[in-house]
DNA sequence: AGAATAGTGTCTTTTAGACACTATAGT
DNA sequence: ACTATAGTGTCTAAAAGACACTATTCT
């Protein structure tokens, strides 16, 4: 094309001519919640393993908030997309390349790193946890997994002549052997036909730095809506299991029990049966399954 | 806090000596995909008026991309958040103040901007069209509200030995009385145990500033999923509405036909009956509605 | 009267939820 | 035999989908 501007340039001219203003520019970080699945130890050769939802952490060495816990992430160069940082980054961490992730959203409030202006792109990624092969906790930083539990302590919907005021109240609470990181959050949502305001709050958090026990947050509420809808739990599945595994990483990161026979009825089609039996449990052997992953979007 | 680094410095100390290393950084932009649902013009003095999906372009006097269309946006300042940099674009432009605005997705490829490294964190609106009180393109620029189509024109699901390949074609348009922009866009989706990708690439571009096709195209499949279990419809109309405008709120964003008895029994309750009705039709007068907030999250 | 829309009733099918029952390897 | 888990059948209740019917105002 030659279409020429108001000051008689072509396209080619005028970007061959452009220079960058002299604005002050953000830096650009990547924070990825890295969530995998893992059995605990067996109490009893009849119980089954139970499962935890995990995700890593890493402790920082440096202020600020030195010495308290992080998500593991770092800045986005010029060449790559925030994708691309993401999995890069993941390489460097779990050393695993194949990895489900998703983008979940951009934090941007100023003053959310007290040195300079920096907004954090969060992903989540899913991994199944017999594929980390680097084992955490071998760099130069000490990373570590942390059992993940996010309980909705408190809920109250106010119905105002107007709209509604609604705010939630959770409890993130993360654990590592005799670590235990906890912090308290708000969801505040106002809808009225003055507007909508939705906003997550920290209103104290204990050993988590930044502003990453929001970011925690999302990443498990994002996960929680996700599964009942979506294959995705997959992901964080072996490449064999059996559909009681499939249930108990359902409970886990829902944090409910659910019934076995509607559970089956309806998961079910994510797992395709193989011959293959568990064998020297306790009890009645189970059968495996194998990934199916579903064509459709929706389940 | 008193706890020292490795340099014997506290935390107040670290920071006082803080300086920001010399990297490149990108610019940050917001872009807002602002949809409203308008009338279109009465046929007969017996038909209703058709409702049509709208949102807003601007027209570009610059290269690149000059005399196409984009999304109005701008760049993030220093001491706000991308929420705050968004309402502030959408007030200038629009002239409306309370608005819901969700963050959408942030667009980081690299070349997205052929001029230099221009991150977009992109968000969408919804603003009830009889609230708009500076009609577009009053402005430097000329706005204009373009209406929407969005059509899935092909899905090709393909089961490969050990995952799913999946290929969907959509086709984006955009008219507004003799403009006619166009976008054909790809949604891939390849899940397997060696991980899953999903893209969405613009495979051509009429008259469409940017990668500006692929956020429009993410906001109006968003605002589709969303409205289903959720109020934000409420958002697109006036203070008083009847059942069927709803309907037809839900049926052009769907681009779909609803059945009238189960829409209203689901939908219904997003309604609070008031004693008014319209009048002057040339048929049955319908009740008069107000927004009635959902209290919980879900429907 | 006739056109166009408003509004309701009800049948069928599907899905979710709850629970009880049977089956089986390992000690 | 007993324990712990595996796996299935079935009843009920709720929700989604389809369609037909009645109601009402204006020209």
């Amino acid at each position: 094309m030659d279409i020429k501007d108001k000051n008689g340039l072509t396209e080619k001219e005028f970007l061959m001519n452009y220079r960058p203003g002299d604005y002050e520019r953000p830096s650009v970080a990547v924070d990825t919640v890295i969530f995998t699945a893992a059995n605990s130890d067996i109490e009893n050769y009849r119980k089954l393993p139970e499962k935890k939802l995990k995700i890593l952490l890493v402790k920082r060495g440096g202020h600020p908030f030195l010495g308290q816990w992080a998500l593991p992430g770092g800045f986005v160069n010029h060449d790559e997309a925030t994708e691309q940082a993401a999995k890069r980054e993941l390489f460097e961490e779990t050393g695993v390349n194949n990895i489900y992730l998703e983008q979940l959203y951009t934090f941007s409030d100023p003053g959310r790193d007290p040195r300079m202006w920096v907004m954090s792109c969060a992903y989540m990624a899913l991994i199944d946890s017999s594929s980390i092969n680097i084992s955490a906790g071998d760099d130069a930083q000490s990373a570590e997994w942390f059992d993940v539990s996010l309980e909705k302590v408190s809920d109250n919907a106010e119905v105002m002549p107007d709209g509604i005021l609604r705010t939630e109240n959770y409890l993130l609470s993360l654990l590592k052997d005799n670590i235990d990181l906890t912090a308290d959050l708000v969801h505040t949502i106002r809808k009225s036909r003055n507007g909508t305001e939705d906003s997550f709050k920290i209103r104290s958090s204990e050993g988590i730095a930044f502003d990453h026990a929001k970011i925690i947050t999302s990443a498990v509420l994002r996960l929680r809506g996700k599964i009942l809808y979506s294959d995705i739990a997959l992901n964080l599945m072996p490449d064999y299991f059996t559909l009681t595994e499939l249930q108990q990483v359902y409970e886990v990161i829902l944090n409910k029990q659910l019934l076995k026979a509607p559970f089956r009825r309806k998961y079910g089609v994510l797992a395709e049966e193989t011959d293959m039996l568990t064998k020297d449990a306790g009890h009645r052997p189970s059968r495996l399954y194998k990934k199916k992953w579903l064509a459709d979007q929706e389940l």
